[in-house]
DNA sequence: AACTTGTCAATTTTT
DNA sequence: TTGACAAGTT
């Protein structure tokens, strides 16, 4: 039994209004996951079958997060609610109802580097006599993701880019059929298809939409500011017989605009599910007045948005620091100094801190200076585990033994490690191919009848080898998965990456025996998480892949200590939050940033940017800070070879004076006046004059 | 097949 | 200044 008392009035509210549409506009810190917690157990005790309940999230992140509180909350009765993401849910009803999509035999998920593989063998396809038109493969694929993202299919998209538009708008209208085309014929779904499919098959078939409509009697979302087209047409299915739908978010805190999010959605919800309640928090449990202020009066500037005002019970405390440093070196330095003095003098420690900023080039400099100062630290947003060449390699040859007819993975190993069948070769054999209506992976298996003539007897049987590794592979893993295999599907996999000569590869061709060594232990780690898939969900070497492609957890969560200084974007910290935040390059053409203002390139100022986005970035960021907040800039900044004189961002003169302190690096902990600075900078002026003369 | 040289561009990123 | 990537060289 939940203590409803230990919720605020609001809080409260939104927990026990669980029927009919509802929107909870939860500010920053203001206890948005206790609210979808507790109204989880709280159906539970009122009687709702967990069955029925379904909660939605946009990262594994979250959904973890939400999985463990309700545990904790409900026992072991809140097991049986669905706590997923989009990607995983779609993926659950595509398998669900694979019979009536067609793809029967399973299928592999693409990520980034599949679809830009995909895309980029399209266009090559398509110019390759043509030396003026080479197309940079990730704003095309950028496009057709984004159409995707707004479920707009391959005609519609192209009705609407007729000519002269825009190039890229041009290419994407003609490549997107195509790759759409190339997908299918590779039994392979991007993650943007995660979401399309599913809808494009609740849209055509009336028993699976049913089946759908009535799964979930009530059903959340969070973070729903960053919801895009699709999935919200996703979410209209599966709330369509219940109405019982409460989503969660904050229009302050959407800074994915520009990858498809509809910030309209929470701004228009009511008038998208009638007769929804509103419900607003407002009381913010994390920061101290200041820093609320702050925000508050930065995001007041932002016009179309759902007026709220955070607001705290706790006492006042330190103001913020707005530093003006030399360059950003010397900003790294001020941070790197001042994280040190706040260690010593205030009882901090590393793990309080945390360095934002707009850009991950901007990284740099202050990992530099952390590392001069022997301060320990972790960047958020690091390469993720499963994204490491030599993991990406073994997946990839478990992914061809699965689905022969998956392109992407065969290119990507039919020559690694290098086993005589170059470019001439695969290109070759592909013509063979195409001409006999065959997948690549079949001509290569008939490469002796089709391509005869065409190939020399060395490349011929360089290819039947290879197929025949595929093929044993494919029968290991089959004996695995039928439980006749010792050691299961890991030692199976063990002995078809080393018949593969992947692991001599590595031992081979890595620059240090260190570097081999490491490389080593991340495919052993691989193995070791299929073994435990296998324990704990079964033998299913195609569930795994599944699960592997949906989740980006990186390996370090082993040895994460918890005293480290932490690096991220302020993309990367929605949801976090600090003791001790320093945002950084507090200046205009990084926030906000050179392409929000030049959209159309360098030299096309836009007369009117719409500077929201970038402003929420904003917001996001200091609303991370629980007690003190820094702001720093740099004077001047080196891009490329020169050094440029930079200006501190607009948004600085939307917070009120009276909410910081100014200081200047170069004049440590003295409080700088407006005039120091004015005589500060016409001083750098003259020196920089000089210099130049 | 491995190595070198040249060219071009350089936000944000989960799934 | 870096880096990714493609084309050219050995």
């Amino acid at each position: 039994m939940i203590h409803l008392d230990e919720l605020n009035s609001p809080q409260r509210e939104a927990v026990v209004t669980t029927d009919g549409p509802l929107l909870v506009l939860a500010g920053a810190g203001s206890g948005k996951t206790r609210v979808i917690t507790y109204r989880i157990a709280h159906l539970i005790d009122r009687g709702v079958r967990p069955d029925d309940i379904l909660a939605v999230s946009f990262t594994n992140k979250a959904a973890d997060e939400m999985r463990q509180r309700v545990d904790k909350l409900a026992g072991r009765l809140a097991r049986r609610c669905t706590l997923s993401t989009f990607h995983a849910l779609g993926l659950q009803i595509l398998k669900a109802e694979k019979a009536a999509l067609g793809l029967p035999s399973g299928f592999t998920i693409y990520d980034a580097s599949d679809q830009l593989g995909t895309v980029k063998e399209i266009l090559r396809r398509l110019y390759q006599s043509d030396d003026d038109r080479r197309f940079d493969a990730k704003s095309v694929l950028f496009r057709i993701s984004r159409a995707k993202n707004a479920f707009v299919g391959p005609e519609e998209f192209a009705e609407q880019f007729t000519d002269e538009d825009h190039e890229y708008d041009v290419t994407a209208a003609e490549v997107y059929p195509q790759y759409q085309e190339a997908l299918k014929s590779f039994h392979a779904l991007d993650f943007d298809d995660l979401i399309c499919e599913t809808v494009r098959l609740l849209d055509r078939d009336e028993a699976v939409r049913e089946r759908w409509a009535n799964r979930f009697r009530y059903v959340m979302v969070d973070e729903y500011q960053d919801t895009n087209r699709a999935q919200s047409l996703l979410l209209n299915h599966l709330v369509r017989a219940s109405n019982n739908v409460c989503v969660v978010g904050d229009d302050d805190q959407s800074i994915y605009g520009w990858r498809g999010a509809e910030a309209g959605h929470i701004l228009e919800f009511d008038k998208h599910f009638p007769g929804a309640k509103i419900v607003k928090l407002e009381e913010n449990y994390r920061s101290t007045p200041h820093i609320l202020d702050a925000a508050n009066a930065v995001i007041a500037h932002n016009t179309k948005r759902h007026d709220k005002r955070l607001w705290t019970a706790r006492p006042a405390r330190d103001k913020l620091q707005l530093v003006a440093c030399e360059d950003a070196e010397g900003e790294a330095e001020f941070v790197a100094g001042e994280i040190e003095a706040l260690c010593a003098t205030r009882g901090f420690r590393p793990g309080d801190f945390a360095v934002l900023y707009r850009s991950n080039v901007q990284s740099r400099p202050i990992e530099e200076a952390l590392r001069a100062a022997s301060l320990s630290y972790k960047m958020i947003g690091g390469q993720a585990f499963f994204e490491r060449k030599e993991v990406k390699d073994a997946i990839a040859y478990l992914k061809l033994a699965l689905h022969p007819r998956d392109e992407i993975s065969l290119r990507r190993v039919i020559n690694y490690p290098a086993r005589g069948i170059g470019p001439t070769t695969i290109e070759r054999i592909a013509q063979a191919a195409t001409q006999h209506g065959l997948p690549l992976f079949d001509g290569c298996q008939k490469a002796h009848e089709i391509a005869a003539d065409a190939l020399a007897d060395r490349n011929r049987n360089a290819l039947a080898s290879f197929c025949d590794l595929v093929e044993n592979g494919r029968a290991l893993i089959a004996s695995a998965q039928g439980g006749t295999h010792p050691g299961g599907l890991k030692e199976a996999a063990r002995a078809y990456l080393m018949a593969s000569g992947l692991q001599d590869d590595l031992q081979a061709a890595a620059p240090t025996p260190l570097a081999a060594q490491k490389k080593l232990t991340n495919l052993e780690g691989f193995l070791t998480s299929l073994e435990r898939f296998e324990q704990r969900e079964g033998r299913d070497l195609g569930a795994f892949l599944h699960r592997i492609s949906l989740d980006t957890k990186d390996d370090d969560e082993g040895h994460d200590q918890s005293d480290q200084v932490t690096l991220v974007t302020l993309h990367g910290a929605k949801g976090l939050e600090f003791p001790v935040v320093f945002l950084v390059g507090m200046e205009e053409e990084l926030l906000p940033h050179k392409r929000t203002l030049y959209p159309d390139g360098p030299d096309v100022l836009d007369a009117n940017p719409d500077l929201g986005e970038e402003r929420r970035l904003l917001y996001v960021g200091i609303t991370r800070a629980r007690e003190l907040l820094y702001l720093t800039r740099a004077r001047q900044r080196s891009s490329r070879a020169s050094a440029r004189p930079r200006s501190p961002s607009r948004f600085l003169e939307e917070i009120p004076p009276h909410l910081y302190d100014a200081r200047d690096a170069a004049m440590p902990s003295s409080v700088a006046t407006p005039e120091d600075e004015e005589a500060f900078a016409r001083a750098a002026l003259a020196k920089l004059l000089k210099m130049t003369s």
